[in-house]
RNA sequence: GUGGGCGUAGCUCAGUUGGUUAGAGCACCAGGUUGUGGCCCUGGGGGUCAUGGGUUCAACUCCCAUCGCUCACC
């Protein structure tokens, strides 16, 4: 059974600082978990992504790695920390987000999902079984269950449907998980998806529905998928004063600097985002003054250092004027410096974060914080 | 030198028998991106239609001259 440590709680907000512990390590909350879809954060090696980025956990998935490279090799290889050269934790969610964004290719059904391929075409049919069985062979230290994000907006009627399969499924997920046995020697844990849309009763159902079943861990998920940000922050409250104090809290899929310590503030130890490493690749930047558009001729002939109360690689060895001109020339190098600093400013944050509350002025940090990195230059 | 073809946005080109305020793609400029395809989406600035005359109610479009590019033949 995986139980969080709390060190330290701020007295003024739901902020707490902790720690839990997987075989492959050991994890420090708040945490920020990079995203590594396809068994590779997109355009930085597992080398910077621990000693540069200082990174304690990846996320991967579930669906794409069954698609590519299949199970066969994944087991093959030893699981995937040998295969990608990732001796760290990993997280894998469970495809249920895919039954979000990839909509147009998929059939919900009762007992499952059947996917399209967005490769090939080919049929799928994943049920929280084969979800449970996929994720031993990718050997993941934390797995997560199958579930049905909802679409936003959507009726309370669809919503209330929604959180019956999810629940209905997390059973099934339970169920495989313990009957199943880890391939690798070394324990997995698996987390439970509380739904629910922007419906407090139905998100108060869905948590303790899954609290029955007793899960390693609980994530909020849903959210940030087009409903206002302050709605986003008031059901995150919510959810949070439902949810194990000993247990760790993860907020799928969230979001920018500010939301994530607006989140921290309302009781989560767990985030995950693309936004780093996606927008890393669109030539946006974060900073401790805001954000930062490297194509923008503006930059042309600025020779600072994208922040320079910044300690990444790129920020102590590159310009903003050499990171533009890599940008406009497509040149990839580009890429893996933006996604460099992108990343280590996201940990850097929530490390910043779990300071404060171990030092009892998180909420002031936080309010100036949300301030300052919410600015457009 | 003779004959033909072509000159429209930074680039490559559309533009109907002459008829509203001359368009597209790329490039450029600026936004967006929340359990990731470097994809994608949304806006914007840009034109003495080679130049000068002429015909016409009206010319990117027809006529003449000049300049430039290009092909063929001497």
């Amino acid at each position: 059974m995986l139980k969080i440590n709390v060190e330290s709680k701020d007295t003024n907000s739901k902020a707490r600082a902790g720690w839990f512990e997987t075989d492959h390590g050991k994890v420090e909350t708040p945490i920020f978990m990079p995203v590594g879809t396809q068994g590779t954060v997109k355009a930085v090696n597992q080398s910077y992504l621990a000693e540069e980025i200082k990174a304690q956990i990846v996320l991967s998935n579930t669906y794409h790695l069954y698609l590519r490279p299949g199970t066969e090799t994944l087991e093959a290889a030893g699981g995937l920390h040998k295969f990608m050269n990732w001796q760290k934790p990993i997280l894998t969610d469970s495809g249920g987000y895919q039954v979000f964004s990839l909509s147009d290719l998929r059939k919900l059904k009762s007992g499952g999902v059947e996917f399209r391929s967005h490769l090939d075409g080919s049929k799928h049919f994943f049920t929280p079984e084969k979800v449970v069985s996929i994720q031993r062979s990718i050997g993941s230290d934390i797995m997560m269950v199958l579930d049905e994000c909802a679409p936003y907006p959507c009726d309370y009627d669809y919503a209330k449907n929604s959180v019956q399969l999810t629940s209905n499924w997390a059973v099934l997920n339970k169920e495989a998980f313990e009957k199943s046995k880890p391939l690798y020697g070394y324990k997995q844990f698996q987390f439970g998806i509380i739904q629910g849309s922007i419906y407090k009763d139905l998100r108060e159902k869905s948590v303790n529905d899954l609290l029955k079943l007793d899960f390693d861990g609980y994530a909020i998920g849903g959210l940030a998928v087009g409903e206002p940000t302050e709605q986003m922050y008031e059901l995150v409250d919510f959810t949070t004063e439902f949810m194990p104090q000993e247990r760790p809290r993860y907020l799928m899929g969230v979001g920018r600097p500010e939301n994530i310590l607006e989140s921290i503030a309302r009781g989560v130890d767990m985030f995950d985002c693309v936004m780093p490493t996606r927008n890393a690749r669109n030539a946006n930047v974060f900073t401790w003054n805001g954000t930062l558009s490297m194509r923008n001729a503006k930059y042309k002939d600025d020779f600072k250092s994208l922040d320079e109360s910044c300690n990444c690689y790129t920020c102590k060895n590159y310009s903003r004027a050499y990171l533009r001109h890599l940008f406009i020339a497509e040149e990839i190098l580009a890429l893996e410096l933006a996604t460099i600093h992108n990343l280590y400013f996201y940990i850097d944050l929530v490390t910043q974060a779990r300071v404060h509350i171990i030092n009892k002025d998180f909420l002031e940090w936080k309010n100036k914080t949300v301030n300052e990195v919410s600015i457009k230059n």
